[in-house]
DNA sequence: CGCCTCATGCAATGACCATTGCATTTCCGG
DNA sequence: CCGGAAATGCAATGGTCATTGCATGAGGCG
């Protein structure tokens, strides 16, 4: 979807919001059609209410809620917006496989990741980027399958020579963490799909320590938008139940890079010394001459 | 879809069709998803029956005549095809940014993913995908910054349901580890850029023990091919210093899509119970209306 | 024209779908 | 804290789905 189109749809959703508006789960069902429209356009209100953990019957009242009389009524509307998004392409892809999950899975990460292109702003990535380098320190919260992207992004921060430190195991470690943040650091929350009670916990404790708090997360979270200075919104739709991390391991991938290019002599004395002590303690495998 | 698609599904189509043809009602219906690929992405069997005048037994049948396994399969991938078909024009036209680290990142990344969905050899991912499913136990090995790839994937991999760890914290913990690996075992290692020498034995070992042993990275480094018997190519060429683990972590994520799919009901079973977990815990959040 | 093989329709079957009434839980306001 | 209203889950229900065995029809060949 175009960036114009996503704003459009979003508009358009929430229109249809009752004037009261709604609760958890049925807010949940909202936030999920907004940030996975590729699914809300073809799956079941089963398969819906799963990936939002919610009962199927609340995805019809959901629906019901928006001014549908139930979920194939809106699926098809949904469907409608969605095809519309997407525009007719001058460029056939290369088509392959037959279909397996894998090919799938590896197609609508390449979708996803074309969406990211689109849509980022780049000022908000140069935003963390600098207030990460001029931090005392950075925090990365992410927990369960989001650490993966918190642990890359930790590891290359550190070597491009900045005091980051990911916090991926549990709770306890998080709350001791955060209890040690203070104005003058930087707290960047990951989180994908579904949202941990610790990093809202987190991310606000640390705003109301005078420190700056990014997300980067795939849907518009109120209570993460709120206690972030910045949210990068990061396509993770993924094939079967699971979110996909590929997006959110680019993003990471964008913020080293700009990080990197914000005091390239610090950023290069450090990947130098990192360099030779690969070289002493001899951890590098040996490649054979090219023949 | 443009013509030269239309001319590429069409190509990919007739190509499926046995040697000595279909007969008139399946031909039909072979005919309609080529006129209609946009009903055929989301009608029902019944709906495409009555279009094409037959008898919903016969797209079945016809789907089945494909290759397919019935209808829901044929159409996941007409589907997909369709979508692709409608979006590949931004993936290829469409350039942001106006040259900073992270938007030159971002669009380094996607260039990648593209050319990693043309190369892949989806059966490499199915030989693993059911290598991990049959064995007694999977170990990945992944260290340093492509410790990430390797967490997501064990991390998934066990939401999956399938006893799957990652070794990432240095020699000692992959030596104890390796020592214990014995056939009925797959091994993944994970290596991009600069190949630990760790990575290396502990593949060589783990293959003299009897255990499969699978390796992803991104050059086809002799040693680690020696040993491993199948290996994943991925490009990981970023920008800047470090080396992009989007790539990797896309494979990752259709290593587990394609993992999830060879018992579902044992995938389903331990995502319900994970689920379950997380409820009585009360991580997740729980979100405030939507205003 | 007759025979044989393959294509196709009919109908049974099991699975999944969406909806809704009732009971329980949750949230908000006093 | 309590009560009431709204949200939500559970389960029953009727409908639609896709598949497949059996019977019939169609087409091709001798």
């Amino acid at each position: 979807m175009t960036e114009r189109a996503a704003d459009s749809f979003e508009d358009w959703l929430r229109e249809r919001l009752p004037e009261r508006g709604l609760r958890g789960k049925a807010a949940a069902v909202v936030e999920l059609l907004l940030s996975q429209p590729r699914r809300a356009s073809f799956a079941s209100a089963g398969e819906l209410a799963q990936v939002a953990g919610v009962n199927v019957a609340t995805v019809t009242r959901t629906a019901q809620a928006l001014g549908f009389a139930g979920w194939p009524a809106l699926q098809l509307e949904l469907r409608a917006r969605y095809l519309s998004s997407l525009s007719a392409g001058q460029v056939a892809a290369e088509h392959r496989g037959n279909g397996s999950p894998s090919s799938r899975s590896l197609r609508r990460d390449l979708d996803s990741l074309a969406l990211l292109n689109r849509r980022m702003d780049e000022r908000v990535l140069l935003t963390i980027a600098e207030a990460v380098a001029a931090a005392r320190r950075t925090v990365i919260v992410a927990d369960g399958s989001y650490a993966a992207v918190g642990l890359a992004l930790a590891h290359n921060a550190r070597l491009a020579g900045y005091p980051v430190a990911a916090v991926t195991a549990g709770d306890a470690e998080l709350a001791n963490t955060v209890s040690t943040v203070a104005a003058g650091d930087v707290l960047i929350a990951i989180s994908f799909w579904r949202l941990y009670e610790s990093t809202v916990l987190a991310a606000n404790e640390a705003g109301s320590r005078g420190a700056r708090v990014f997300a980067i997360t795939d849907a518009a979270s109120p209570a993460l938008a709120n206690a972030a200075e910045e949210v990068v919104l990061v396509p993770a739709e993924g094939e079967a139940f699971f979110p996909s991390l590929t997006g959110g391991m680019a993003v990471a991938q964008a913020l080293v890079a700009q990080l990197a290019a914000v005091d390239p002599a610090r950023t290069g004395a450090s990947i130098e010394a990192a360099e030779a002590m690969w070289a002493r303690f001899g951890l590098l495998h040996r490649r054979p001459a090219t023949p």
